[in-house]
DNA sequence: TTGAAAGCGCTACCAT
DNA sequence: ATGGTAGCGCTTTCAA
């Protein structure tokens, strides 16, 4: 059961085994007709290229590392869909690193995935530059930053118009008659999540109606945590009659506060969330969300990367996405009073 | 900024390359004062062991790779946190493969695999043995099926205890008073599925009460797929007074379907789902659910892994794990009349 | 157009 | 205890 290797091929066909790497390789040094008898016994054979071997010379695994900050978050996992989609069908194999959101682990996977050799990788929703991307790119290991945009440096970037989608969703709270409207946004200092916020700062302040004290909470990606910052809201003396959540699961979170305190979606509180995922669409749930063209941004991210694989000469690129809005149940005009 | 070698290595200390890949194996053979100087220069130099020369000399590569039927399912994603929680630690890097239930994806993904020299693979609900799984035993590739069992062969399995876990969900139904119980299987001719079916059938048959034709579907694991079912079941003459599906995505079908018909979930009917995901916990959802052990399902495949990496001439193990229950507000009495 | 041979970085053997 | 060296399977000059 000894492996195939391109040696056996050479001796079966008569030839060098630089024939028949070339040959192979569809080189046009090679004629026509050893082509086709190198790939008849290599068929025959059952021989397979050794990626293994083959990266050891050229330095190119076929392989990019995707580094993930929380594989559990459909959200993310649909993104990974869209990646894949265009990165299977060519033949690389992609390894899929979760970071839990922790510095640490995202330095030790992308540390990882360089020694491995990847071709690329795609930093979904990646906390900041590190040490790590930095040798990254001084390998000339092309980076695509997806989402989230790393500070700094030569990675292209593939999000959203996220100004846009803020908008979205206060033009249709606001034409409701919201005007004490809270947002929960990502804790982390991270761009989409700032840039979210001045749009949110912008919109209201621009119609007479800057946002109060207390009406922007920061929190983790996590139910729990967007639980516990609306309940907060709800103690302010002016409480929001509408929230906006910039992701799902975070809507989801505002909807648990809301449930213990006994208060009920929409008429005690519009909400709006943020991605659209499956879950937004239950009939128990039917979240008015902005939504995100997912699988697309992870096409365009497997589409950039591959194109700097192929030439890391190239320049990096911004590709930013337009969101769109689905209007279910969660939200309706506020209360009288 | 060419890489540093074992070479450079050697060259600083003033010894062979062998002996600093000894050392660095931390082989007794090396003294501890060559040791330690060897890892001072490496640590010195920045010097790290190339995973793909090492793998073309060893053939261990340090990756493994995990073949998994929906990514986006947030079930499985929690299974691959399991994996992953031991995985990572030890250094492999996990390669992780989206089939969407097809089997030539199956196919080409652990064809793939093998080419890039994992070394083992983990089959998370895997459909059926294939000729490239029996490429991966003939290999000495270790093989772990977790979930679903593929049929035949020298596969370690990781599941969980199915009868026990449809009995849980039958045993609560019952006492609460239901008779017509409906079942929601997976469509696909799994062991788990076919296990749990039988053990519904003995049970219900058991207490004089055998399933009426049409009380059983085999559906795909989506919640269209569950929600389609569900309708045809409540045109049944004598429609279930309670569906247990076998999923919770199944169940979130169910629950589209009764929101479609104007039904109430519990008072016109109850539902029990099975895996206990987030999604069976939120507010608006309150799942009855069998609870599956995600996280454990997952270190214990890891482990059965490592097990047979470390020695291949270890016999396959089966683990089974016991189920939980949990009880919400998805489950009822059923209505008088 | 094809072939011979060097060498990618490492480990495992055999000497010393 | 340490060193020399062959060779894993492949690609890539350079020569023929």
């Amino acid at each position: 059961m000894a492996r195939v290797t391109i040696r056996d091929v050479a001796k079966r066909v008569g030839v060098s085994e630089a024939t028949v790497s070339n040959a192979l390789a569809d080189k046009p040094i090679v004629t026509a007709e050893t082509k086709a008898r190198v790939r008849q016994a290599a068929e025959e054979l059952g021989y397979h290229i050794s990626p293994i071997a083959r990266a050891l010379r050229t330095g190119q695994t076929g392989t990019v590392g995707i580094v993930v900050s929380n594989l559990a978050n459909p959200f993310y996992a649909d993104i990974l869909l869209g990646i894949s989609s265009v990165l299977t069908p060519l033949g690389y194999q992609t390894i899929i690193c979760n970071t839990e959101s922790r510095a640490e682990l995202q330095e030790w996977h992308v540390t990882h995935l360089l020694r491995h050799m990847v071709d690329g990788i795609v930093l979904l929703s990646y906390s900041s530059e590190t040490k790590a991307t930095t040798r990254a790119l001084a390998a000339g290991v092309p980076l695509v930053a997806l989402w989230r945009r790393p500070g700094g440096s030569e990675v292209s970037f593939v999000g959203m118009d996220d100004p846009v989608a803020m908008r979205l969703a206060l033009e249709h709270l606001w034409s409701l008659g919201h005007r004490r409207i809270g947002l929960l946004r990502a804790h982390a200092a991270s761009s989409p999540s700032e840039a979210r916020q001045n749009a949110y700062t912008e919109y209201l302040t621009g119609r007479g109606a800057p946002p109060l004290p207390g009406m922007v909470a920061g929190v983790d990606l996590s139910i729990e945590g967007s639980r516990d910052a609306t309940l907060q809201m709800l103690d302010l003396p002016a409480p929001p009659t509408a929230l906006i959540a910039t992701s799902d699961l975070m809507a989801l979170g505002v909807t648990m506060a809301l449930a213990e305190r006994g208060l009920a979606m929409p008429a005690d509180m519009s909400v709006v969330g943020f991605e659209d995922t499956f879950i937004a669409g239950l009939p128990q749930i039917q979240l008015t969300a902005v939504s995100v063209p997912r699988r697309e941004l992870g096409i365009h991210a497997a589409e950039l990367l591959l194109e700097r694989i192929a030439d890391s000469s190239l320049p990096v690129r911004d590709v930013v996405l337009q969101p769109g809005f689905r209007i279910r149940s969660s939200t309706a005009p506020p209360q009288a009073g």
